[in-house]
DNA sequence: TTAGGCCTGCAC
DNA sequence: GTGCAGGCCTAA
């Protein structure tokens, strides 16, 4: 589900709960939820988050007292946010309660997310974010000048999160319909030209989605349960067999890297 | 590189 | 019932 755009949107509607609010207490209904090695929640007890980023799809809340808490949505994860007393729905793995009498709630019935705890200054010796590339937003043409010399099809190393963290299968076939770039395009064999057009493509096709609320297909809520509506603006994902926004040739639908795919097989080249 | 696995829910 | 899904890891 949650990718850069639905992240960050929870992340921003996450923090007006959050920051400076003491936490009351944790519990934990799936031990497994939480990835160890890891330091004790109840640590978090009586502590406070001061400040979150994002880094991709992974949402760092930074506590008082050296803690930090990552958080991965993966597929269907959720935050809610939300009084207390509120009924719990199913799949409800770890609940902080805060002082303000508001639960902050982790719910993924798939449970492809994950949560870590750990000391904030072993932020960068993490392999959370050692293997994760610059963020989508941050990036620069030329964080990607080294794919010259690399192998590799163009949309498997977008989804990989080791060039660019934050992109999924969306906002991937979105931008790459932008750019004009064929998703099986080896990467040693785009000009600098299209590098520049992509980093572009993937910039706006993100900003418009955060300044949406994100892409809301199915489960996809921020922690106040409110929808995004990038859905609408979509003109990839979900287009196979509708005429091309540009070119209104059929878009092909294939798969690459095991997910569905659309592009325009007229104005997407390959090279 | 691809296929399968992890899980549940939903459309068909 | 089958197949598919916004993620990501591994093993063949």
């Amino acid at each position: 589900m949650p990718e850069l755009p639905e992240v960050e949107e929870v992340r921003r509607s996450l923090e007006p709960h959050v920051l400076n609010v003491p936490i009351a207490a944790v519990r934990i209904n799936r031990p497994d939820f939480i990835t160890p090695p890891t330091a004790p929640l109840q640590d978090l007890v009586g502590r406070r988050i001061v400040s979150t980023f994002r880094h991709g799809k992974k949402l760092f809340c930074i506590a008082a007292d050296d803690q930090t808490l990552v958080i991965h949505l993966g597929m269907s994860g959720r935050i809610d946010c939300v009084p207390s007393s509120a009924p719990l729905p199913a799949h409800t793995h770890v609940i902080f309660t805060l002082a303000s009498g508001t639960d902050v709630r982790l719910v993924d019935p798939r449970r492809f997310g994950g949560l870590w705890h750990y000391p904030t200054s072993a932020l960068a010796k993490r392999t959370e974010l050692q293997n994760l590339g610059k963020d989508a937003l941050q990036l620069h043409a030329a964080d990607l000048a080294h794919w010259r010399k690399t192998r590799g099809r163009l949309k498997q190393r977008l989804l990989s999160q080791k060039d660019v963290a934050g992109l999924g299968n969306i906002y991937v076939d979105e931008s790459l319909w932008m750019s004009q770039l064929h998703p099986l395009q080896r990467v040693d064999r785009i000009s600098p030209e299209s590098i520049e057009k992509l980093v572009a493509a993937i910039h706006l096709v993100l900003e418009r989605s955060i300044n949406a609320g994100g892409t809301t297909l199915r489960d996809y809520r921020n922690v106040a349960d409110q929808p995004g509506q990038f859905a609408r603006q979509l003109q990839a994902y979900g287009h196979g067999g509708k005429p091309c926004l540009r070119c209104a040739t059929l878009m092909s639908e294939t798969s690459v890297a095991g997910r569905t795919t659309v592009f325009c097989r007229i104005c997407q080249r390959r090279r």
